[in-house]
Order: structure tokens, then sequence, then C-alpha cells
DNA sequence: CAGTGGTCTAGACCACTCC
DNA sequence: GAGTGGTCTAGACCACTGG
């Protein structure tokens, strides 16, 4: 366990804990550095950590303070630093994926910039409706490079694309870029999605790359507007 | 102009101006440390600023390399770092604001909830909607503490409520926790965002801190589906 | 092995706020 | 002036990668 993740930790525990009050400063850097026994860098690191999750808040000259509204909700550890993909997202349930696409194509122009191809390159194409304890809740609309990401069977699909990624093609996925936005349903949501007519779609349009900067998949998630949400953090710079 | 932002805002333009190759790794950080005349560990602070905006990524022991489909889709600079309001976020467009509601009252269980505030401080309760270059855009139901935000007056609401907190009443933004979701549009949204019954709503429920920590801002932001979307970068741990 | 980024140190000075 | 966080330095060692 790295230091400053350690010293983080421990400052989330007590927060959460209410150890420090809300009404004043937590203890200054150059004090709690010297409590972790460790430099004030590192101690800054630490408390980095919190302030980017939307934790605390530093005012200079004053001190560092506990984000009231954070610690009632409960709303830590959501934005830019989740991990990718259904399968993660919700481990304790059951995901089932049915296949509705699965093809090899050559890429429109569109698919083929957000990919960093051209449209000579052949990609999957894949649509799936992913089933979550039995109930439809997304229909995922997927391009990706085919010489990227080889060997792809149903048996992965019917599984998780991002595990086969990372475990057995051993490639490191690194980021994405997303839109979310509200849309009507179309036929194929109101097949797959069991909603009705009327019923929104919350779109998730999803460029990621791997560590090497090449992105490998560009995508349109479709979502059930009564089963998902998308949380942020924002911080504004001073 | 910090030393650090003064180095990324040039790495920056190198890469948009395509002065480092894709497919190779940009200069080591000890050689650009060296080119830019300062400390290892202020360029790597120079890099982390365009990694948290998805520009480059790190491979331990190989270099650090350019995000191509963030240089090709010009995603960048959005995320947890952008300026919140409308007045900021489209500041070359006209906009109007039209009061459906102004009063006082006492918050309900939930509204006191996300300001940290009990049933009995009063808080002003404002549904404004929002009119850009003539159209409507967003429908926002905003209740703030009266005695935080204090001196409110018509004139500010058709205004810009957060330059009136930023620059009257001195106090500093400091950031949100966001939820985004899809929902049906209500006969309120369809009154004034003149919409359809059958049209959705992009809701973006929001608690807004200062930078005491202390939240100042419980609001919904119903907008047109036609006329919004959010973007996020996500950037994975390795 | 050499080269990369990741972490960490022990200090320095600066900018800001309050008294 | 005293105390806070913000930036910056000049190093050190570690972890990981490739040849």
């Amino acid at each position: 366990m790295k230091k400053y993740e350690a010293i983080s930790a421990e400052i989330k525990r007590r927060i959460m804990e209410k150890e420090y009050s809300t009404d004043s400063p937590i203890p200054d850097e150059i004090s709690l550095a010297k409590e972790f026994a460790c430099s004030r860098m590192t101690m800054k690191k630490a408390l980095d950590v919190l302030v980017m999750e939307g934790l605390l808040y530093r005012k200079r000259g004053h001190g560092t303070f506990i984000v009231k509204s954070a610690i009632d909700n409960k709303l830590v550890n959501v934005g830019t630093g989740e991990s990718l993909g259904l399968t993660n997202l919700l481990k304790n349930k059951k995901i089932e994926s049915k296949i509705v696409l699965y093809e090899v194509m050559f890429p429109n122009e569109e698919v083929a910039s957000h990919l960093s191809i051209t449209t000579k390159t052949p990609v999957y194409h894949i649509v799936r409706l992913r089933i979550v304890d039995g109930e439809p809740y997304v229909l995922e609309d997927t391009y990706m490079p085919s010489d990227l990401i080889s060997g792809l069977t149903e048996e992965i699909l019917h599984f998780s694309i991002y595990q086969y990624i990372k475990e057995k093609l051993g490639l490191t996925i690194a980021g994405s870029h997303r839109k979310i936005r509200a849309c009507k349903s179309n036929e194929l949501d109101q097949q797959y999605l069991n909603c009705a007519s009327d019923d929104p779609i919350l779109e998730v349009e999803q460029v990621s790359y791997l560590n090497t900067g090449t992105p490998f998949e560009y995508s349109f998630s479709r979502h059930r507007y009564d089963k998902f949400f998308f949380t942020a953090v924002s911080i504004l710079k001073p």
C-alpha cells in the first residue's frame, strides 16, 4: 500500500466516523505530516485524493474543511475514478447478456474517426442487451477494431468484454470520454428494454482508450430511464 | 501565471498543433524538466493537468503518450473543472430568465438534509426558465438557505445568481455533486420548455457548496433533451 | 542493464487571511 | 506577525519495461 493512499484512507475514515468537526478545519498539513510521520508533500497528496473526491475543500490562509453535503449524502468516490463496464459496476448482481447483433463490418466515417482508424479497417459491431437480476437494463451498441480486440467469441459477449480485454488480451484500459444525453426510445429500445413508446432513454456515448492512447471502443449505451443515473463531482479551481 | 500551468499550456499547444507524434511517447519527464528549466516534480505536475483532462496517458517503464481519441475529437477540458452556471457556460449567447416562482419557505426533510440545515431554517425556493437566444432551454428548480444567500432580488434572478454570489456576496463556490438522469416531462416542463408530452427531459440534480464546505444550493435543472448533453472524462487508475 | 514513470523527502519561498 | 495552504526545488529510491 502506498503511503499517501493509506493516509488518505485513514483521514477518510475519521471524516466518515465524524472524528473531526465539520465546523472547524481539520488539523493543518504540517501537524498531520508530523502525526503520520511523512513529508508535507506526501500529506498534501493524501489530502488531494479527498479533495478530488469532493470530500474536502481547502481555503488558503484558513485551513482544510470537510464538505458537509458530501458526508451527509455519501456521494463520494463517484466521477472520474470509477471502473468501466457493467460487470464491474454491479458486482453483486446477476448479469446476463443477450446478443442482438454480432457482425464484422467496415465502419462509416463517424465511427472510424472516433476510433482513429480508416473506413478500410474492419470493426466488430456488437449490440447486446444487458439484463440485471432478470430485468432488461441497457442496450449497448459497440464498435471495436477487430484487429485490436481479437478473438472475440459469443461466449465472451455473454459475459464481460472488458474482462476479456484486461485478463485475456493483457491490455490496460486507461479511460474514456463520454457524452450523456436524454433521447426518445426507438423501436429497438422498446422491443429489447421492454419500455413504452413514451419512455425516455438515458444514452451514454463513449470513446474508451487503452494505456497506449489508442481508442478501442466507440459505443452507445441506451439505459432504461428508471434504472440508471450518472453521477459526477465538479471541483472548481479557486 | 504559475509555472506548471504555463508549461502545461505549452505542452497542450504542441499536442494540438501535432508537434509530437501520437505513435511514440512524448519526451520523458527529465528531458522536459531540463527544457523548461524546472524540477521534475513541477514537470510532473504540469503533465498531471493534461492527464486529468484525458489528453495524455502514462505508461510506467515506457513513457507518456498522447490519447488519440482526445486530439481527434477535441473533447478536452470538460468534466470536473468547468465553471458552474449557464451564464458561464454560454458566454456568447443571450440568456434571459423568466421567473416562474419565487418564494421563501421552510424546506421539507429531503431539501433540508441536502443543504445540511434543519426544516426550521428558511430557504428561497426559485423556479426559473432560462431562455437562450430566444429559445426555452432549461427549467431550474432551486433551493438556497436565505440567511446564507441573502439579499436576492428579482433583478438578480433575471441575470445570474452565481455571479451575485461570487461578486456581490464575496463568496467562493468550490464545487458540486451531481446526478444526471432522464425522465418524462411533466406539465410544468411542457408549459415552459414548450415541449411535447412525449419529449424526454435531461435532469441534473445538484448540491453545490462553498469553499467553507457549506452547501448553498440544492437544485434540479430540467433540460430540453435536444438542447443539452453532459460530458465527462474518466481516468482509471492503473 | 538503462530508461521510464511513481513515490517520497526535507526543506524553501510565496500568497493569502486574520489579528 | 503568525498561521495557513500553494508552489517549487534537487535530489533519492522504487517499480516496471524493454533489450
